[in-house]
DNA sequence: GAATATTAGTTGGTTTTGTAACTAACAAGG
DNA sequence: CCTTGTTAGTTACAAAACCAACTAATATTC
């Protein structure tokens, strides 16, 4: 525990969230925007649709917490890029179900395994055990659980 | 859908390290937002002069990693709040250093405190051991070390 | 079953950010 | 000194995010 006369600014836990997080974030970007043109939110939406199958924009909002506008703006996108279909669900006739393209598949399935090496290179200077309890903690105050 | 090993898009780490920074400064925001009216550059700016004294813009960007044209408008929004003031530096007259005015700092004192109790309520559930160990990889992801 | 409320998703207007070009001050070499 | 280059900080314009109001479909209530 660290003592009040002890905390220092760097310690403050939203500031070293977000400097990690824009960090990694800005340094992974290359990979979905240079090559295929993709904004942040575009990438996020379309990994959720390649790792946990077709849903509906509102269920991504959901698992995401990304907000409905910026989804709905993304799905757009997307749609226009040929990586995403939309077909509106008969029992629901708001709702959409959202489906990888062949081609967003593709897309898809790249960016994932380049996801997956990035990680890898990420962690590569801490030990297992070091890398565990931070995805542990991270995903604890990501309320991510909840899914 | 790919099924690759042992890896799952919500333990990437940029995806986690999104969430939980989101989700933390989006929670501590209300602290300097509704009650001062300042943006979370703005916040960030306070802090750095408030912990760490007077120092020029360009410090500020090498210890944030914040972008200038950023920190120049943070600048100048706490200078119209009368929360800091410039004086250029006679041996460089390009550099002004930036201080906060006691009013200023009346507001990082509190501030500050708010983040104390904010960062102990966040890792409450947490070992301190783990809590180091969270604390020193983001610190070393954020590349805070060569401050 | 008509009126009202709620929900999925979109759109418009404003604010904030990002990028690049800019100004003003300094520095170094000839 | 007088180019040429660099640096601290600002500004302009375009891209993106935020928020609130909107449409269309469904649920609820009386």
């Amino acid at each position: 525990m660290v003592k009040n006369d002890d905390f220092d600014l760097r310690d403050f836990l939203p500031y070293l969230l977000t400097q990690a997080a824009e960090r990694s974030s800005l340094a992974f970007q290359r990979h979905y925007k240079e090559r295929y043109g993709m904004l942040r939110t575009e990438w996020r939406v379309l990994l959720h649709l390649g790792r946990y199958g077709a849903m509906t924009a509102k269920e991504i909002c959901r698992r995401s917490h990304i907000h409905k506008t910026k989804v709905s703006r993304a799905v757009a996108a997307l749609e226009k890029k040929r990586y995403l279909s939309r077909s509106v669900i008969d029992a629901d006739r708001r709702q959409e179900l959202l489906n990888l393209t062949a081609s967003g598949d593709g897309v898809f399935r790249a960016l994932y395994e380049e996801a997956r090496r990035f990680d890898e290179a990420l962690t590569a200077p801490f030990s297992d055990e070091d890398v565990a309890v931070l995805r542990r903690m991270l995903a604890r105050m990501a309320d991510l659980d909840q899914v």
